[in-house]
DNA sequence: TATATATTTGAATGATCGTTCAATTATGCG
DNA sequence: CGCATAATTGAACGATCATTCAAATATATA
Protein backbone atom coordinates (compact mmCIF):
# COMPACT_ATOMS: atom_id res chain seq x y z
CA UNK A 1 0.00 0.00 0.00
CA UNK A 2 3.22 2.23 0.04
CA UNK A 3 6.52 2.77 -0.67
CA UNK A 4 9.57 1.25 0.62
CA UNK A 5 12.39 2.75 2.01
CA UNK A 6 15.21 2.57 -0.95
CA UNK A 7 18.48 2.83 1.03
CA UNK A 8 20.20 -0.15 2.85
CA UNK A 9 19.37 0.27 6.56
CA UNK A 10 22.84 -1.50 7.59
CA UNK A 11 25.18 0.35 4.39
CA UNK A 12 24.13 3.44 5.71
CA UNK A 13 24.68 2.61 9.76
CA UNK A 14 28.17 1.51 8.38
CA UNK A 15 29.16 4.62 6.24
CA UNK A 16 28.17 6.71 9.14
CA UNK A 17 29.74 4.60 11.64
CA UNK A 18 33.13 4.81 9.64
CA UNK A 19 32.65 9.10 9.62
CA UNK A 20 31.47 9.39 13.01
CA UNK A 21 34.53 7.18 14.19
CA UNK A 22 37.06 9.13 11.63
CA UNK A 23 36.10 12.80 13.26
CA UNK A 24 34.13 11.86 16.34
CA UNK A 25 30.28 13.31 17.16
CA UNK A 26 30.93 16.93 17.40
CA UNK A 27 33.02 17.48 14.02
CA UNK A 28 31.04 15.12 12.10
CA UNK A 29 28.20 17.51 10.30
CA UNK A 30 24.52 15.97 9.19
CA UNK A 31 25.67 17.48 5.87
CA UNK A 32 29.13 15.70 6.16
CA UNK A 33 26.66 12.32 6.64
CA UNK A 34 24.49 13.45 4.17
CA UNK A 35 27.21 13.24 1.93
CA UNK A 36 28.85 10.72 2.69
CA UNK A 37 25.73 8.03 2.57
CA UNK A 38 23.69 10.12 0.08
CA UNK A 39 21.04 10.88 1.69
CA UNK A 40 18.57 13.62 2.54
CA UNK A 41 17.95 15.12 5.72
CA UNK A 42 14.27 14.40 5.62
CA UNK A 43 15.32 10.41 4.58
CA UNK A 44 17.78 10.47 7.41
CA UNK A 45 15.63 12.04 10.29
CA UNK A 46 12.43 9.68 9.29
CA UNK A 47 14.86 6.79 9.84
CA UNK A 48 17.12 7.76 12.85
CA UNK A 49 15.31 10.63 14.18
CA UNK A 50 18.34 12.85 15.37
CA UNK A 51 22.05 13.52 15.03
CA UNK A 52 22.40 11.15 18.73
CA UNK A 53 20.00 8.50 17.26
CA UNK A 54 22.66 8.00 13.99
CA UNK A 55 25.35 8.14 16.29
CA UNK A 56 23.67 5.69 18.95
CA UNK A 57 23.12 3.05 16.20
CA UNK A 58 26.67 3.85 14.51
CA UNK A 59 28.21 3.00 18.14
CA UNK A 60 25.87 -0.12 18.41
CA UNK A 61 27.37 -1.25 15.17
CA UNK A 62 30.75 -0.53 16.25
CA UNK A 63 30.62 -3.06 19.17
CA UNK A 64 29.10 -5.69 17.47
CA UNK A 65 31.81 -5.34 15.11
CA UNK A 66 34.15 -5.88 17.81
CA UNK A 67 32.17 -8.71 19.23
CA UNK A 68 32.52 -10.47 15.79
CA UNK A 69 35.93 -10.30 15.86
CA UNK A 70 36.46 -11.60 18.91
CA UNK A 71 33.77 -14.74 18.22
CA UNK A 72 35.41 -15.33 14.79
CA UNK A 73 39.29 -15.19 16.08
CA UNK A 74 37.89 -17.62 18.67
CA UNK A 75 36.95 -20.00 16.25
CA UNK A 76 39.85 -19.55 13.96
CA UNK A 77 42.77 -20.30 16.55
CA UNK A 78 42.43 -23.81 18.79
CA UNK A 79 43.91 -21.47 21.63
CA UNK A 80 41.75 -18.93 23.86
CA UNK A 81 44.63 -17.45 24.43
CA UNK A 82 46.11 -17.14 21.09
CA UNK A 83 42.71 -15.67 20.06
CA UNK A 84 43.02 -13.13 22.77
CA UNK A 85 46.41 -11.82 21.37
CA UNK A 86 44.91 -11.84 18.14
CA UNK A 87 42.14 -9.47 18.79
CA UNK A 88 44.94 -7.49 20.90
CA UNK A 89 47.28 -7.11 17.75
CA UNK A 90 43.91 -6.22 15.31
CA UNK A 91 42.72 -4.04 17.71
CA UNK A 92 46.09 -1.78 17.96
CA UNK A 93 47.90 -2.65 15.04
CA UNK A 94 45.29 -3.18 12.09
CA UNK A 95 43.38 -0.08 12.92
CA UNK A 96 46.29 2.17 12.48
CA UNK A 97 46.39 1.83 8.96
CA UNK A 98 43.09 -0.33 8.11
CA UNK A 99 40.58 1.49 9.89
CA UNK A 100 38.89 5.40 9.64
CA UNK A 101 40.96 5.88 13.53
CA UNK A 102 43.43 3.83 15.39
CA UNK A 103 41.71 5.20 18.40
CA UNK A 104 38.94 2.78 19.68
CA UNK A 105 35.28 4.54 18.63
CA UNK A 106 34.13 3.32 22.29
CA UNK A 107 36.75 5.10 23.51
CA UNK A 108 36.86 8.31 21.64
CA UNK A 109 33.14 8.34 22.33
CA UNK A 110 33.56 8.16 26.21
CA UNK A 111 36.64 10.86 26.03
CA UNK A 112 34.93 13.17 24.15
CA UNK A 113 31.03 13.69 24.99
CA UNK A 114 30.18 15.49 28.64
CA UNK A 115 27.03 14.74 30.43
CA UNK A 116 24.95 17.00 27.99
CA UNK A 117 25.04 13.38 26.17
CA UNK A 118 24.45 11.46 28.54
CA UNK A 119 22.21 8.97 26.58
CA UNK A 120 25.26 8.40 24.68
CA UNK A 121 27.87 7.98 27.37
CA UNK A 122 25.66 5.27 29.23
CA UNK A 123 25.16 3.16 25.57
CA UNK A 124 29.14 3.55 24.98
CA UNK A 125 29.24 2.25 28.85
CA UNK A 126 27.02 -0.63 27.93
CA UNK A 127 29.10 -2.14 24.82
CA UNK A 128 31.93 -1.61 26.54
CA UNK A 129 30.39 -4.29 29.13
CA UNK A 130 29.49 -6.47 26.37
CA UNK A 131 33.19 -6.58 24.97
CA UNK A 132 34.49 -7.09 28.27
CA UNK A 133 32.21 -10.15 29.10
CA UNK A 134 33.09 -11.72 25.60
CA UNK A 135 37.15 -11.23 26.61
CA UNK A 136 36.35 -12.80 29.94
CA UNK A 137 34.57 -15.62 28.14
CA UNK A 138 37.59 -16.37 26.21
CA UNK A 139 39.88 -15.60 29.44
CA UNK A 140 37.52 -18.38 31.31
CA UNK A 141 38.28 -20.93 28.54
CA UNK A 142 41.75 -20.45 28.68
CA UNK A 143 42.35 -20.70 32.34
CA UNK A 144 40.28 -23.99 31.98
CA UNK A 145 43.02 -25.05 29.32
CA UNK A 146 45.51 -23.83 31.73
CA UNK A 147 46.95 -21.54 29.01
CA UNK A 148 46.32 -18.74 31.75
CA UNK A 149 46.54 -18.78 35.43
CA UNK A 150 43.58 -19.26 37.51
CA UNK A 151 44.27 -17.62 40.49
CA UNK A 152 43.29 -14.23 38.77
CA UNK A 153 39.30 -13.43 38.32
CA UNK A 154 38.92 -13.60 34.46
CA UNK A 155 36.87 -10.40 34.53
CA UNK A 156 40.04 -8.73 36.48
CA UNK A 157 42.01 -10.11 33.90
CA UNK A 158 39.73 -8.91 31.02
CA UNK A 159 39.66 -5.36 32.54
CA UNK A 160 43.09 -5.38 32.72
CA UNK A 161 43.32 -6.26 28.67
CA UNK A 162 40.83 -3.89 28.20
CA UNK A 163 43.38 -1.05 29.80
CA UNK A 164 45.99 -2.49 27.85
CA UNK A 165 44.34 -2.00 24.64
CA UNK A 166 42.96 0.94 25.22
CA UNK A 167 46.89 2.64 26.34
CA UNK A 168 48.35 1.19 23.26
CA UNK A 169 46.29 2.52 21.12
CA UNK A 170 46.95 5.77 22.62
CA UNK A 171 50.41 5.25 22.57
CA UNK A 172 49.99 4.27 18.86
CA UNK A 173 48.51 7.95 18.14
CA UNK A 174 52.09 9.23 19.51
CA UNK A 175 54.43 6.42 18.25
CA UNK A 176 52.57 4.12 15.46
CA UNK A 177 55.36 2.18 14.37
CA UNK A 178 53.91 -1.77 14.24
CA UNK A 179 56.92 -3.30 15.24
CA UNK A 180 57.49 -1.24 18.07
CA UNK A 181 53.25 -2.12 18.66
CA UNK A 182 53.82 -5.56 18.37
CA UNK A 183 56.99 -5.78 20.51
CA UNK A 184 54.75 -4.17 23.48
CA UNK A 185 51.67 -6.53 22.93
CA UNK A 186 54.49 -9.79 22.91
CA UNK A 187 55.21 -8.48 26.22
CA UNK A 188 52.29 -8.06 27.69
CA UNK A 189 51.02 -11.58 27.22
CA UNK A 190 54.32 -12.91 28.91
CA UNK A 191 54.46 -10.98 31.50
CA UNK A 192 51.25 -11.10 34.88
CA UNK A 193 48.97 -11.69 34.88
CA UNK A 194 49.40 -13.62 31.79
CA UNK B 1 52.67 55.72 25.33
CA UNK B 2 49.75 53.20 25.51
CA UNK B 3 47.77 51.30 27.68
CA UNK B 4 48.35 48.04 28.76
CA UNK B 5 46.46 44.40 28.78
CA UNK B 6 44.25 44.57 31.92
CA UNK B 7 43.62 40.74 31.85
CA UNK B 8 45.76 37.93 33.57
CA UNK B 9 47.07 36.10 30.64
CA UNK B 10 48.34 33.41 32.76
CA UNK B 11 44.69 33.44 34.44
CA UNK B 12 42.99 33.50 31.67
CA UNK B 13 45.11 30.81 29.86
CA UNK B 14 44.06 28.49 32.63
CA UNK B 15 40.90 29.24 32.71
CA UNK B 16 40.47 28.61 29.13
CA UNK B 17 42.96 25.16 29.34
CA UNK B 18 39.93 24.23 32.07
CA UNK B 19 36.80 24.71 29.93
CA UNK B 20 38.90 23.11 26.72
CA UNK B 21 39.79 20.15 28.99
CA UNK B 22 36.44 19.76 30.04
CA UNK B 23 34.78 19.90 26.44
CA UNK B 24 37.32 19.36 23.85
CA UNK B 25 38.22 21.30 21.39
CA UNK B 26 35.42 21.04 18.70
CA UNK B 27 32.70 21.34 21.47
CA UNK B 28 34.23 24.49 23.45
CA UNK B 29 32.55 27.42 21.36
CA UNK B 30 34.53 30.77 21.51
CA UNK B 31 31.40 32.62 22.87
CA UNK B 32 31.84 29.55 26.19
CA UNK B 33 35.26 30.98 26.47
CA UNK B 34 34.23 34.50 26.03
CA UNK B 35 31.76 33.79 28.93
CA UNK B 36 34.24 31.85 31.03
CA UNK B 37 37.35 34.59 30.96
CA UNK B 38 35.18 37.59 31.20
CA UNK B 39 36.77 39.23 27.90
CA UNK B 40 35.14 40.28 24.88
CA UNK B 41 36.16 38.72 21.37
CA UNK B 42 38.64 41.76 20.29
CA UNK B 43 40.51 41.19 23.37
CA UNK B 44 41.16 37.42 23.04
CA UNK B 45 41.59 37.86 19.59
CA UNK B 46 44.57 40.52 19.84
CA UNK B 47 45.88 38.26 22.25
CA UNK B 48 45.76 34.49 21.24
CA UNK B 49 44.90 35.26 17.43
CA UNK B 50 42.60 32.61 17.10
CA UNK B 51 40.45 29.51 18.25
CA UNK B 52 43.64 27.39 17.81
CA UNK B 53 46.21 29.84 19.17
CA UNK B 54 44.30 29.68 22.56
CA UNK B 55 44.07 26.16 22.43
CA UNK B 56 47.57 25.68 21.60
CA UNK B 57 48.09 27.65 24.70
CA UNK B 58 46.07 26.13 27.05
CA UNK B 59 47.77 22.51 25.94
CA UNK B 60 51.31 23.99 26.71
CA UNK B 61 50.35 24.96 29.75
CA UNK B 62 48.41 21.40 30.64
CA UNK B 63 51.79 20.10 30.00
CA UNK B 64 53.49 22.59 32.02
CA UNK B 65 51.07 21.63 34.94
CA UNK B 66 52.25 17.73 34.27
CA UNK B 67 55.61 18.57 34.20
CA UNK B 68 55.32 20.47 37.68
CA UNK B 69 53.91 18.25 39.58
CA UNK B 70 56.31 15.39 38.43
CA UNK B 71 59.42 17.76 39.70
CA UNK B 72 57.22 18.52 43.02
CA UNK B 73 56.63 14.96 43.57
CA UNK B 74 60.03 14.05 43.15
CA UNK B 75 61.37 16.16 45.86
CA UNK B 76 58.33 15.68 47.95
CA UNK B 77 59.56 12.06 48.11
CA UNK B 78 63.46 10.74 48.61
CA UNK B 79 62.44 7.89 46.24
CA UNK B 80 61.45 8.15 42.77
CA UNK B 81 59.91 4.90 42.46
CA UNK B 82 57.60 6.30 45.21
CA UNK B 83 57.13 9.89 43.39
CA UNK B 84 56.74 8.15 39.81
CA UNK B 85 53.87 6.06 41.88
CA UNK B 86 52.30 8.91 43.34
CA UNK B 87 52.63 11.13 40.18
CA UNK B 88 50.21 7.41 38.27
CA UNK B 89 48.11 7.85 41.17
CA UNK B 90 47.51 11.47 40.78
CA UNK B 91 46.91 11.39 37.31
CA UNK B 92 44.40 8.65 37.51
CA UNK B 93 42.89 8.85 40.70
CA UNK B 94 42.78 12.64 41.92
CA UNK B 95 41.48 13.69 38.40
CA UNK B 96 38.44 11.30 38.82
CA UNK B 97 36.86 13.94 41.33
CA UNK B 98 39.38 16.86 41.58
CA UNK B 99 40.14 17.78 37.12
CA UNK B 100 37.98 19.32 34.58
CA UNK B 101 37.97 15.76 33.07
CA UNK B 102 39.02 12.43 34.23
CA UNK B 103 41.01 11.98 30.88
CA UNK B 104 44.34 13.16 30.23
CA UNK B 105 43.97 16.55 28.33
CA UNK B 106 46.73 15.44 25.75
CA UNK B 107 44.99 11.76 24.69
CA UNK B 108 42.09 13.43 24.22
CA UNK B 109 43.30 15.71 21.98
CA UNK B 110 45.20 12.83 20.07
CA UNK B 111 41.96 11.34 19.98
CA UNK B 112 39.99 14.41 18.93
CA UNK B 113 41.91 15.95 16.30
CA UNK B 114 42.11 15.08 12.55
CA UNK B 115 44.86 16.23 9.89
CA UNK B 116 42.28 19.14 9.76
CA UNK B 117 44.30 20.70 12.77
CA UNK B 118 47.54 19.04 12.25
CA UNK B 119 49.83 21.77 13.71
CA UNK B 120 47.70 21.36 17.12
CA UNK B 121 48.47 17.37 17.23
CA UNK B 122 52.30 18.01 16.53
CA UNK B 123 52.48 20.49 19.82
CA UNK B 124 50.33 17.53 21.74
CA UNK B 125 52.86 14.85 20.68
CA UNK B 126 55.46 17.16 21.85
CA UNK B 127 54.43 17.74 24.77
CA UNK B 128 53.56 14.21 25.63
CA UNK B 129 57.56 13.91 24.66
CA UNK B 130 58.50 16.39 26.85
CA UNK B 131 56.23 14.30 29.89
CA UNK B 132 58.18 11.12 28.86
CA UNK B 133 61.32 12.62 29.22
CA UNK B 134 60.68 13.58 32.51
CA UNK B 135 58.96 10.23 33.56
CA UNK B 136 62.52 8.64 32.08
CA UNK B 137 64.61 10.48 34.01
CA UNK B 138 62.64 9.88 37.34
CA UNK B 139 62.99 5.65 36.18
CA UNK B 140 66.83 5.99 35.51
CA UNK B 141 67.07 7.67 39.32
CA UNK B 142 65.00 4.56 40.62
CA UNK B 143 67.42 2.63 38.29
CA UNK B 144 70.62 3.75 39.87
CA UNK B 145 69.17 3.57 43.18
CA UNK B 146 68.01 -0.17 42.70
CA UNK B 147 64.79 0.64 43.25
CA UNK B 148 64.00 -0.61 39.64
CA UNK B 149 65.47 -3.41 37.32
CA UNK B 150 68.29 -1.76 35.38
CA UNK B 151 67.53 -4.24 32.32
CA UNK B 152 64.94 -2.45 30.68
CA UNK B 153 65.67 0.57 29.11
CA UNK B 154 64.67 3.66 31.24
CA UNK B 155 62.75 5.21 27.95
CA UNK B 156 60.53 2.02 27.31
CA UNK B 157 59.65 1.94 31.29
CA UNK B 158 58.85 5.19 30.79
CA UNK B 159 56.83 4.72 27.91
CA UNK B 160 54.79 2.05 29.59
CA UNK B 161 53.83 4.23 32.47
CA UNK B 162 52.11 6.63 29.79
CA UNK B 163 50.48 3.37 28.54
CA UNK B 164 49.64 2.60 31.78
CA UNK B 165 47.86 6.36 32.45
CA UNK B 166 46.44 6.47 29.30
CA UNK B 167 44.76 3.13 29.85
CA UNK B 168 43.58 3.31 33.32
CA UNK B 169 41.91 6.85 32.74
CA UNK B 170 40.22 5.18 30.13
CA UNK B 171 38.93 2.91 31.96
CA UNK B 172 38.12 5.18 35.06
CA UNK B 173 35.67 6.69 32.55
CA UNK B 174 33.73 3.47 32.95
CA UNK B 175 34.44 2.36 36.52
CA UNK B 176 35.10 5.32 38.69
CA UNK B 177 35.83 3.50 41.35
CA UNK B 178 38.94 5.09 43.30
CA UNK B 179 40.29 1.52 45.22
CA UNK B 180 39.40 -0.51 42.41
CA UNK B 181 41.92 1.83 40.43
CA UNK B 182 44.72 1.99 43.58
CA UNK B 183 44.41 -1.69 43.39
CA UNK B 184 45.43 -1.50 39.90
CA UNK B 185 47.98 0.69 40.32
CA UNK B 186 49.56 -1.12 43.31
CA UNK B 187 49.40 -3.99 41.03
CA UNK B 188 50.91 -2.08 38.29
CA UNK B 189 53.92 -1.53 40.42
CA UNK B 190 54.50 -4.95 41.84
CA UNK B 191 55.32 -6.57 38.74
CA UNK B 192 57.04 -6.47 35.34
CA UNK B 193 58.68 -4.18 34.45
CA UNK B 194 58.94 -2.85 38.06
C1' DT C 1 -4.76 0.12 -13.37
C1' DA C 2 -6.03 3.22 -9.60
C1' DT C 3 -5.30 4.68 -5.06
C1' DA C 4 -3.66 5.09 -0.57
C1' DT C 5 0.38 5.72 1.85
C1' DA C 6 5.17 5.99 2.79
C1' DT C 7 9.48 7.82 1.07
C1' DT C 8 12.22 11.24 -0.91
C1' DT C 9 13.41 15.81 -2.08
C1' DG C 10 15.60 20.27 -1.38
C1' DA C 11 14.71 24.68 0.11
C1' DA C 12 14.19 27.02 4.29
C1' DT C 13 14.25 27.60 9.47
C1' DG C 14 16.33 30.00 13.54
C1' DA C 15 20.41 29.29 16.18
C1' DT C 16 25.05 29.38 16.69
C1' DC C 17 29.68 29.11 14.71
C1' DG C 18 34.57 31.67 14.46
C1' DT C 19 35.99 36.03 13.40
C1' DT C 20 36.22 41.11 12.16
C1' DC C 21 36.14 45.95 12.89
C1' DA C 22 34.95 50.72 13.66
C1' DA C 23 34.15 53.23 17.65
C1' DT C 24 35.23 54.00 22.37
C1' DT C 25 38.06 53.99 26.37
C1' DA C 26 42.13 54.13 29.03
C1' DT C 27 46.96 54.95 30.03
C1' DG C 28 52.19 55.48 29.59
C1' DC C 29 55.26 59.05 28.19
C1' DG C 30 56.90 63.73 26.56
C1' DC D 1 48.56 68.10 31.14
C1' DG D 2 47.88 66.38 26.35
C1' DC D 3 48.70 63.30 22.92
C1' DA D 4 49.89 59.06 20.73
C1' DT D 5 48.93 54.46 20.98
C1' DA D 6 47.15 50.21 22.53
C1' DA D 7 43.29 47.74 24.67
C1' DT D 8 38.54 47.13 24.94
C1' DT D 9 33.90 46.98 23.47
C1' DG D 10 29.84 45.02 21.31
C1' DA D 11 27.48 44.86 17.21
C1' DA D 12 27.82 42.63 13.03
C1' DC D 13 29.70 39.44 9.32
C1' DG D 14 29.03 35.36 6.31
C1' DA D 15 29.20 30.50 7.05
C1' DT D 16 27.54 26.59 8.90
C1' DC D 17 24.91 24.12 12.47
C1' DA D 18 20.84 20.52 13.36
C1' DT D 19 16.40 20.20 12.00
C1' DT D 20 11.73 20.87 9.71
C1' DC D 21 8.28 20.52 6.23
C1' DA D 22 5.41 21.09 2.22
C1' DA D 23 5.60 19.31 -2.19
C1' DA D 24 6.85 15.73 -5.34
C1' DT D 25 7.59 10.95 -6.18
C1' DA D 26 7.23 6.03 -6.13
C1' DT D 27 5.19 1.59 -5.04
C1' DA D 28 2.50 -2.21 -2.64
C1' DT D 29 -1.98 -3.59 -2.60
C1' DA D 30 -6.86 -3.80 -4.06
Amino acid sequence: MAKTAQFDRQAVVDKAMNLYWAKGFHATSMRDLQNEIDLRPGSIYSAFGSKDGLFKESLRHYADMGLAQIRELATEYESPLAALKGFVKAQVIETLTDAPNGTCMLCKTLSELTAENQELIDATKGYFGEIAAEISALVQQAQELGEVSASQDAEEIAEYVQIQIAGLRAFGKINNDKAVLDNKIESMFSHYPF
